[in-house]
DNA sequence: CGAACGATTAGCT
DNA sequence: GCTAATCGTTCGA
C-alpha cells in the first residue's frame, strides 16, 4: 500500500515533516528512490535561508506547501527541499540522501559513476542524479514530474545535528534512515 | 560597486 | 584531512 503525498502533507512542522520523509519514495521523471537522508529549516531558524524574511532566491519557501524549493549552493550545485507549513510561512525539508531505486543506469549516466552508493548520497548528487535546476523551482511535488510516495508504516530514524551550517548547530533537525548504507555521513552514535 | 561567503563535492596528501 | 572549483546572493561602503 502506498499514497502518493498531497499538500496537506506538508502542512505539519518542518522537522515532523522531515522525519515522516523518511523512507518515502521520490523521483522525478520516473528517476529516483528512497528518501533516507533529510534535514528541516524553519523561519525562526537562523540556519534557514527563509531567516532574514522573503527575497527573489527564497521566494518559493515563502509559497503554498507541497512544492519544491530549489537552490544554488556553492555556485555549483543544485538542491531540492520540500516547502512546508503554511503559505507565507518559509519552512522546508532539505533532500540530502535517496537510496537509489529507479532508472539507475541513468542517474550513473548522469553522475558520470557506476557506484550505485555514491550517486545519491548529498544534497548536490542527489540534485545532479535526479537532474535538479531552478526550472523546478515552485514546482508542485504532487504533478509530473514529481512524484512523492509515502511507504506504510514510519521507518526507524535517527537523528543529529545539520551539516554545513555555522549557526544553530545545537538544533538536532537532521534525519536519517536508522542503518542506511546511503547516507552522506554516518550519524554519531548517542 | 566590490567583496565575502556559503544547507557541497571531488580529488589529492 | 585539506582545499580548489565556481557563482549567485547578500551586505557594507
Amino acid at each position: 500500500m502506498s499514497k502518493r503525498l498531497h499538500p496537506a502533507d506538508f502542512a505539519g512542522d518542518s522537522h515532523e515533516v522531515a522525519i515522516a520523509l523518511i523512507g518515502a519514495i521520490l523521483m522525478v521523471n520516473g528517476v529516483g528512490g528512497r528518501i533516507v537522508e533529510t534535514e528541516a529549516y524553519d523561519r525562526q531558524d537562523p540556519a534557514s535561508h527563509s531567516f532574514a524574511g522573503p527575497t527573489a532566491r527564497n521566494e518559493a519557501m515563502f509559497g503554498p506547501p507541497g512544492r519544491a524549493y530549489v537552490y544554488r549552493s556553492y555556485g555549483i550545485h543544485w538542491c531540492l527541499n520540500f516547502v512546508c507549513r503554511e503559505e507565507g510561512h518559509g519552512a522546508g525539508v532539505l533532500i540530502r540522501a535517496i537510496e537509489p531505486l529507479f532508472g539507475i543506469d541513468v542517474m550513473r549516466a548522469r553522475r558520470g559513476l557506476a557506484e550505485p552508493r555514491l550517486l545519491c548520497s548529498g544534497p548536490g548528487r542527489v540534485g545532479q542524479a535526479l537532474a535538479i535546476t531552478r526550472d523546478l523551482d515552485g514546482a508542485r511535488l504532487d504533478r509530473a514530474p514529481f512524484k512523492v510516495v509515502a511507504t506504510t508504516g514510519q521507518a526507524a530514524v535517527e537523528s543529529g545535528p545539520r551539516i554545513g551550517i555555522s549557526k544553530a548547530r545545537e538544533v538536532h533537525w537532521r534525519f536519517g534512515l536508522a542503518g542506511s548504507r546511503y547516507l552522506s555521513r554516518p550519524f554519531a552514535r548517542s
